[in-house]
DNA sequence: ACCTGAACACCGTTCAAGT
DNA sequence: ACCTGAACACCGTTCAAGT
């Protein structure tokens, strides 16, 4: 959670509007606009205008605008619902935790696009690792291979996040891919045509399905079955 | 480099120097910028300056960046080693088919960059999708999963080739993500303390276990084994 | 038809000057 | 210390005018 400079309680009288600035403030105004315009209308001058000054003064609290992304995305990691307690097996609590992070990213617009090109390092985003590593080794994960595999499932959710909730987001991109299959040649490209419709289907049974792949394929170490 | 105004020696007769602009001269063009200057410092502007003329020009050819970038990856994507016939089994054919894809994406800067923000519809992905397809339906995937089996590879060999070439084309980053490691409390974080060195090692050997991961979970539709 | 100079509407970032 | 107007050095894209 992290509560900054304890509220200052300035209160009324002078002018209270004008909440003072601080990175906490900055971070979730930018959250605000991210969600608000999307991945493509979101830039350092709109945060700037949302907060009522100009983009200059982010500049005392931000070295630029990566670091802005890298804090906006461990801010919206903290929805993240954390595998609680030894209640469940492993494996449902794996399950369920990386899903509810394909959830936080894939149900806000723009966060997923931002992972994708931020590695996060923030404290959310350690907690997240650390948790997953603990997991992996509980369901005896060979030891050198839970590193290996707990990037894997992190980069595969937050890469299918970020395609689906791209894909939502701008439909005519969803509309230009589904047009380009139907286009091509079903003599040449048989097996496209054959599973047209299984190819841009997605949503939640994707993620899920293709969760429950990488996991099996980990249990087997990477070797021949 | 940039030469300021080029030497006017318009040379022979006419002036045939100014090789004629087409959509292929200026995607084979982009990419010499994209593979000079990487994908941070590619531009349009640029493209334009190295086929000697002004950014206007190429829109006589292109509606806009999107698709000069769909058209490069398309492009680059012709270098993928397809496989051949049935000599080896299929699974050994998978196997070379989707690192010649990794090895493409991951050994020019910038072109694992562009995989990540354009779905390719292009001839050539059709035919690695449509290859893909059948080396799947080959070895056994049940039909359904096939579809979704050849877009989780597909995009798992893009987002993991994405992710290293940015690291060794800015090791700045990696540097940061070293650091962040490093400065994790051993005590709040001992998993990551421990495999501090496994999560940021990479290169061929991990895309290739991610492989072997993927395609063991598939053999087992899904299910729990 | 193709090409292009010039301009438009933006960006991120810096800097000098204010408080 | 914080804030800000103004400017800088860029972008992608459009448009009118040329050939």
């Amino acid at each position: 959670m992290k509560e900054g400079t304890p509220r200052t309680i300035v209160s009324r009288r002078n002018r209270p509007a004008k909440a003072a600035l601080s990175r906490d403030v900055i971070v979730a105004k930018a959250l605000e606009v991210l969600e608000r315009d999307g991945f493509s209308g979101f830039n350092l001058r709109r945060v700037a205008a949302a907060l009522d000054t100009g983009p200059a003064s982010l500049y005392v609290y931000l070295e630029n605008l990566d670091e802005l992304q890298a804090l906006m995305l461990d801010s919206a990691l903290a929805a993240v619902n954390l595998p609680k307690g030894q209640d469940l097996e492993w494996r449902s609590e794996l399950k369920a935790f990386l899903l509810s992070y394909f959830r936080v990213l894939y149900e806000r617009p723009g966060v997923a696009q931002i992972a994708l090109s931020t590695i996060p390092t923030g404290p959310n985003s350690l907690r997240i690792l650390e948790l997953l590593l603990g997991l992996l080794a509980e369901g005896g994960v060979e030891n050198a291979k839970a590193a290996w595999g707990a990037d894997l499932l992190l980069l595969y959710v937050t890469a299918i996040a970020a395609e689906q909730s791209n894909w939502r987001a701008q439909k005519m991109v969803f509309e230009r891919v589904k047009a380009a299959l139907d286009n091509a040649s079903k003599e040449e490209f048989p097996l496209i045509a054959a599973h047209h419709d299984t190819l841009i289907s997605g949503g939640h049974d994707r993620a899920d399905w293709a969760l429950e792949v990488i996991i099996n394929g980990m249990l087997f170490g990477g070797k021949q079955p």
